[in-house]
Order: structure tokens, then sequence, then C-alpha cells
DNA sequence: CTTAATGCAAACGGTTTGCAGCCCT
DNA sequence: AGGGCTGCAAACCGTTTGCATTAAG
């Protein structure tokens, strides 16, 4: 079971507010001063995944981490400003054919999008 | 323009024949011993997505490599053995309704299906 | 009590970069 | 001849890990 901490409290709390996807060093750096150690910001957030408490994603060479939501969802991402732009996920059909054929037993799957945004195009 | 050199000739040939996404690592291994450095392997397979030549994945922390079909392809990736099975792309009106809601210009997008293959599940 | 979680600092590893010399064109 | 390309080694940077200390159950 999971150990509850005054740093995953806090993680927890902060990850429930902000529902967009997130990186390490920027909850880090969102969190007041001296909250926890960016590596126990890095561990707690392994674990939740390990939990399935949260979902974490790869933009780049960086991870972002989501609390996991009801729905599956999928990002389009401004190469300019970063932004990520969340839309809903309608590949199950898709996805459940296509592995069919090569008898593939999914556990995940993810889409990301790039081009630009409205504000930046 | 891209200036012809031994190496690139060798990178080119090489990714010719192999037309699977590779790393640079892979790559670098497989080529015949001091063929070129390791940074020039990831200069030039940089140098080739520039232009368009070289398409860029990622999976887990480790780039590949691929070259460029006709045809936009997927990949499901297993959890247990990492070979890489290649489906057919058929996401152009999804994506294209989503991201004309959010009035975004698509540049690329990236569909990567985890689980296991039919060997190892 | 005893086991897991934390802070700190150092290691890791794939990728990138600075620089001197070399090779295409 | 000159600007791009290469090799080498060192830097980079997000992430992970080892270890002594602290706190949860």
């Amino acid at each position: 079971m999971l150990k509850i901490t005054k740093q995953r409290k806090i993680l927890l709390e902060y990850l429930k507010k902000k529902n967009t996807p997130e990186s390490a060093e920027m909850i880090f750096l969102s969190l007041p001063n001296g909250a926890m150690n960016l590596s126990t910001v890095y561990r707690n957030l392994d674990k939740f995944c390990e939990h399935h408490l949260v979902e974490k994603y790869q933009l780049g060479n960086i991870f972002y981490y989501k609390l996991v939501g009801p729905e599956h969802k999928h990002y389009l991402v401004c190469d300019k400003c970063g932004d990520l732009i969340e839309i809903d996920c309608h590949l199950s059909s898709y996805i459940e054919t296509e592995t069919k054929k090569h008898n593939f037993k999914v556990r995940n799957h993810d889409l990301t999008i790039y081009g630009l945004c409205s504000k930046c195009s």
C-alpha cells in the first residue's frame, strides 16, 4: 500500500488542481519553496504511476505526468509555444482491428499531434 | 545543399537496407568498425531529418530513425522484447476533425501502441 | 519497532556541442 | 580556397540511484 506522507499529499493536491500534463520540474518549481526535493517528486510520480493514479507521457525528452481521468485523452502540441490542447480519443476500434491482425495484446497507447496552435500560426 | 561524404553514403545505404526504425547507437554498432564516429551518426541523421529524408521517432528515452517512406506508418511496441511491428495509419480523418475544432495546423503526428507481441504474451 | 520515504549529492546515459583538422565542391 | 563535415572529448540535462536520516503504520 501507499504510505501517506506530507509530500505525497502536497503532490496529489497539486495534480488535482492542475489537471494538465506537467513535467516533474514544472511541478517542483510550482510548489512552495522547500516543499520537497526534486527526486522526491520523481519518485512519487513514478510511485503514483505504479498504482495507476497517474499517467506518464513523453514529449521531447521530458516526461509529463497527469492524474488519470475517466477518459483517455490525447494532445495537440504547439511547436512554437509548447501549449497542450486536449482532444478526445476515438481510436479504440482502429487499434483493436490493427492489433488483432498481429495477435498483439494492448496495454496502452499514445498519440501526439504536432503543429501550430491558433495563436501561433 | 547536402554534401555527399563517405560517411553519409554509408549511412544512407544502411538505412535503405534496414527499413525499420533504428536508434543511432544500433546503427553505429552495426556499421563496420571505425566507419564513423557516433556523433557523426547523430549529426547526419539530424541533417537527413532537416532535409526530410529521414523521420525521427521516440520510444522511451531513445530516438529512432527511419528513411521516410511513401506511406505513413505506426508501431506496436512490445514491452518485453522491444520488437516493433508496423501498422498502417488510418488516422487522417480523425486528426483532421479534431484539429479543425481548435484551429490547429498539423505538421506531424505520432501514435505508439504498447503491449505484448504474440511471442511474448 | 521496522520498513518505507526523504534529502542530498553524485552517477547515468543518450544526445549535443566546441574545437581543431580534413575533405567535398 | 573556403565552408561544411568529421573525430574526439567534454558538456548537457532530465532522470535515477546510493546512502544516511527521518517519519509513517
